[in-house]
DNA sequence: GTTGGTACCTA
DNA sequence: GTAGGTACCAACG
């Protein structure tokens, strides 16, 4: 690297980097006089000199690999997630630092000292996966044609070349900044040194290491040795872990001490550490990260190269085979420095300046050259700002009353919107800018608290900015917000006309399962980035504090981010979305208005009985116990009946029941298929038990614990962006699995009532899921069935076993009903056999029969299995493309399971998009004033409604339900000509088990 | 205190 | 055989 005058790129594909000699792995390295970085005196260091950098560049390759979506290819199919997460990791801290000097270190595939140490080094570890070996090569190259030097050295780690030059460019005056986030490089931290993750954003100094682990750098070594680490073939002592490794470090300082002192140590630890004993000497060596390395060293090769023009072929040839548009864009940029400084070089030829003053110009422009290489690659400079005073408020109002749109986010209390108090807003008016305006933080000795805002002004100031229709807002998870924001008498109204974009359910439409749509998963996956995270800003676990309880500069940088993150993913959505009609409709037509029908659901709440609950919890309890006595009388002792584990013991080994079957963790399986074919009482009981405890502690307990003390309304929350179909989910509680098949069960329903002079409506859709096969099958059999209005399952019946439907005995409309489900689980006829209890065979051919009559059926199936291969995802009736990744998995299994999947994904998303319609159709037409739409259950939609007014409303609802196609989804856009009636049956009652 | 396994509730 | 959520135990740190 010490060539500078080389145009010539050749050499920077070769995979030589340096002139430093391989390390012969037989030659231990010389731990006896080996200096140790933490305990440096450092007060020679100059620290106004920018740092020396030292990257850890293979922490930054498995780490990026794995934590970025490996969808990441250029069309080649090359994955490139490890090569941009590691290019994004340099450009950060290169921008942070504007150093002069650096190194990439990275492992080579050598053996080194440490595995002559111990057969165990690494021996853990897999292969590498073939996907980041093919990335290496290129990071190395693209390192490279940063001009950014790259060390490599046979027989060494990565870790080592790093202790050594750390070591040695702090003795010489220089502060360092390691670039790594692996926790092993601690040991290296002192005054000068500090230790930062570019991926993460997390940065340790001497103070970090305290407040993470309670010791100090200098003891990072022996918490290491003690602990252990498998991957690094560090036994450790045994069930030492990290709390007690730094206790005894606290009490005896270092791990010779505690040797010396471990007669002292009580109890079974006390034991091991003596027991352990002779392997600490190894473990504490390999532990050690080397800084005396034999190798040699030259300054100037860790220069950057800053001539902008040096390798700029290299990069455009790079960045072009991997498809890194935006940095190639740059590239080619006017203002890009490799440009700049060549019209530089011909201009000053045209002025005759002497040669020192040509030299001198260049150099100057160099020192910026690379970073701006940088920053116009990609980089932007953060402008985040505190909003504390009037002026700077009004000025904000200003821009927002003026923009066309802007993301905002608000900082509560809490995740849960229930009890979630507002803290801050912020706003963002285009990329890499935002604004936070703190109200209610209460951190003590925080000044700038008294600082903030009055949260009734400027809650007041914003309203008609928010309510207003002609600004686009854009959020992430807007029903969130909106539920907070209710309680302070802003309506966000979530319509297409007041709101641009939800972020989430942006992602969401776009591809279900891409990710999880939480902000985080989206950064990490749209903008290969890394959020603050909360509990980098609150703690974590039992210390973690509310925002409030943040402090106001902290605080800001996080909701800034959010606020400036959710602009940029609503840009990378626009950009997805611009040309796909279909999901602009399905996001703005029909998710985001039913984001504002379930906030309105979840405010309003079920009101339940309580008095009701809680006897059928006594009562319940008291079954327990009486079952319990009779179990240990069964039994001939007590034992947990809730555990399975000891009932698998006690019923099969004990008692000596046969027909123990064991699962795939070697207990005994006690499920339900199983105790229900023993012919014992415990198994009996055991069943009961079972049953009983499920209500009591999933439902009469939990209903009655989460209900509101003031008005017993139970408040649900939907997840509008969780399953891989479209579907709903709903959680705390989850009203969507409230008991309906036992008479028991159904005692629960009875608690769900409607307030005095209402009365509950449930109305659900009829054979959904068989409806919408017919009209995808087009199968005439099946369509003909629903048209002539028959009895689905004894139509199925009657057509495979060639009788009339008066004929069709219950067993066999029994079958036929399995049948008819497991078609659309995608079922084998090994399932089938398990579920009807016949043999394989007998399944087969009800299975074959079945297809006989019903053709178009099987069409459909084979057809849609293709599609998913050919495409790589199927698509509902909306429209909604749903991807099934794992359709061509080199696992059968997995494999399989993607079929089955993708066979049933049309039909259960179809059914969840219908659903979502008659939401939507069913709220237009609603008297709010008389009834009011409570939950959704899949199928299944729960009003409460005036009593008095129950007919007609009821006739309302099951017309805008039924024709939410011809009418509702037409009106949006969407043509679709059903193939069958879609039928509502609706009931009513002073409960929900009355009303279903 | 967190995590995996088992069991059981729904459409 | 599809899609979910919750509770409990037992083991682990």
């Amino acid at each position: 690297m010490t060539d500078k005058t080389a145009k010539d790129t050749a050499h920077l594909t070769e995979s030589a980097d340096t002139s430093h000699a391989a390390l012969d792995p037989n030659v231990m390295p010389d731990f006896e006089h080996m200096p140790n970085v933490a305990s440096m005196d450092t007060s020679h260091v100059d620290k106004e000199k920018p740092p020396f950098i030292l990257v850890d560049g293979s922490y930054y390759l498995f780490r990026t690999y794995h934590a970025l979506p490996k969808t990441m290819m250029n069309t080649q199919g090359l994955t490139t997630n490890a090569i941009r997460g590691t290019l994004n990791a340099l450009l950060k801290v290169m921008r942070r630092y504007n150093p002069t000097h650096m190194a990439v270190c990275f492992d080579t595939k050598s053996p080194t000292f440490r595995h002559t140490m111990s057969e165990e080094y690494k021996a853990n570890r897999p292969k590498m996966d073939p996907e980041l070996a093919e990335q290496i090569p290129y990071i190395h190259r693209l390192v490279r044609a940063l001009g950014i030097p790259l060390l490599r050295i046979e027989g060494a780690e990565a870790d080592d070349i790093i202790g050594t030059l750390t070591y040695r460019a702090v003795e010489e005056g220089h502060h360092v900044v390691i670039s790594s986030g692996d926790k092993d490089m601690m040991q290296l931290i002192n005054d000068s040194v500090i230790l930062e993750d570019s991926f993460s954003g997390k940065v340790v100094d001497e103070q970090g290491v305290e407040e993470k682990y309670g010791i100090k750098p200098t003891q990072m070594i022996d918490l290491l040795t003690l602990m252990g680490d498998a991957s690094d073939g560090i036994k450790g002592v045994p069930s030492v872990g990290q709390k007690t490794a730094v206790k005894w470090l606290n009490q005896y300082d270092n791990v010779d001490n505690i040797l010396a002192n471990a007669s002292e140590i009580k109890g079974k630890v006390g034991e091991k550490l003596i027991e352990y004993a002779d392997n600490i000497p190894r473990d504490k060596q390999l532990a050690t990260i080397v800084t005396n390395l034999e190798i040699g060293q030259d300054w100037d090769d860790l220069r950057i190269d800053t001539d902008p023009t040096a390798y700029i072929e290299e990069l455009r040839e790079l960045y072009t085979e991997l498809e890194f548009k935006n940095e190639l864009a740059s590239l080619a940029h006017p203002n890009h420095p490799a440009n700049m400084a060549a019209n530089s070089v011909a201009d000053s030829k045209a002025e005759t300046e002497s040669q020192a003053q040509v030299a001198k110009t260049l150099q100057n422009q160099k020192q910026a050259a690379i970073i701006d290489i940088i920053k116009d690659s990609k980089a932007h400079d953060q402008a985040w700002h505190t909003i504390l005073d009037e002026p700077a408020f009004d000025s904000l109002l200003q821009k927002l009353s003026a923009a066309s749109h802007f993301a905002v986010d608000t900082e509560t209390t809490s995740i849960d919107w229930r009890e979630a108090n507002i803290v801050g807003l912020s706003f963002s008016l285009q990329a890499h800018e935002a604004y936070y305006i703190p109200l209610n933080h209460s951190l003590e000795d925080d000044e700038l608290t008294s600082k903030q805002l009055d949260q009734d002004k400027v809650l007041a100031k914003l309203k008609p900015i928010l309510e207003n229709p002609e600004i686009g807002k854009i959020g992430q998870n807007i029903k969130y917000d909106a539920h907070v924001l209710r309680r302070y008498g802003i309506d966000l109204n979530i319509t297409p006309s007041n709101w641009k974009m939800d972020t989430m359910l942006a992602s969401y439409v776009l591809n279900a399962a891409a990710t999880r749509h939480g902000m985080d998963d989206l950064t990490r996956h749209y903008l290969h980035t890394q959020t603050i995270t909360y509990e980098d800003v609150a703690g974590k676990g039992a210390k973690q504090v509310t925002f409030d309880k943040v402090a106001v500069d902290i605080a800001s940088d996080y909701a800034c981010e959010d606020a400036d993150i959710t602009y940029q993913l609503f840009e990378v959505f626009q950009e997805k979305l611009k040309d796909d009609a279909v999901n602009q409709r399905l996001l703005h037509e029909l998710e985001i208005p039913v984001s504002q029908i379930l906030c309105d659901m979840e405010a309003t709440g079920i009101l339940i009985k309580r008095a009701f609950l809680n006897e059928l919890s006594k009562r319940f309890d008291e079954e327990i116990g009486e079952l319990e006595k009779q179990a240990y009388y069964e039994a001939g002792e007590e034992f947990n009946l809730g555990s399975p584990k000891q009932l698998g013991e006690v019923l099969f080994d004990k008692l000596g029941v046969v027909g123990g079957k064991k699962t795939k963790s070697g207990q005994y399986s006690t499920g339900e298929a199983v105790l229900s074919k023993i012919a014992h009482p415990l198994a009996e009981i055991a069943l009961e038990y079972r049953g009983l405890s499920k209500l009591k502690s999933t439902y009469t307990d939990a209903l009655d614990a989460v209900a509101d003390k003031d008005t017993d309304r139970v408040h649900t929350s939907y997840h509008q962006a969780l399953t891989s179909t479209g579907r709903l989910s709903s959680t705390d509680p989850n009203l969507q699995n409230i008991p309906i098949r036992t008479k028991t069960g159904r005692l629960i329903r009875q608690a769900f009532i409607a307030p005095e002079g209402r009365v509950l409506l449930a109305a659900d859709y009829s054979q959904i899921e068989l409806r919408l096969m017919a009209h995808f099958s087009g199968d005439a059999n099946l369509t003909k069935a629903f048209n002539e209005g028959l009895d689905i399952h004894s139509a199925t019946a009657a057509e495979v076993l060639g009788k009339s439907v008066e004929d069709v005995t219950p067993t066999e409309r029994r079958n036929a009903k399995a049948i008819n489900f497991g078609l659309l689980y995608g079922m084998s006829a090994f399932g089938l056999a398990k579920q009807l209890e016949m043999t394989r065979g007998e399944a087969q051919d009800y299975i074959d029969q079945y297809f006989k009559r019903y053709p178009g059926v099987r069409k459909y199936m084979h057809d849609t299995r293709s599609n998913a291969v050919d495409n790589g995802y199927i698509e509902t009736i909306l429209g909604r493309k749903l991807y099934t990744p794992d359709i061509n998995h080199s696992n059968q299994m997995v494999r399989r399971g993607a079929e089955r999947a993708a066979i049933n994904a049309p039909l259960q998303g179809s059914a969840a998009d219908l659903i979502k319609l008659a939401m939507i159709a069913v709220d237009k037409v609603l008297p709010a004033d008389n009834a009011k739409m409570l939950l959704q259950v899949h199928d299944e939609l729960v009003f409460e409604v005036d009593a008095d007014k129950v007919d007609e409303i009821s006739e309302l609802i099951k017309n805008a339900m039924q024709n939410v196609l011809s009418d509702t989804a037409k009106e949006m856009g969407w043509e679709v000509d059903f193939a069958v009636p879609l039928l509502v049956e609706t009931g009513v009652g002073d409960n929900w088990d009355e009303a279903h």
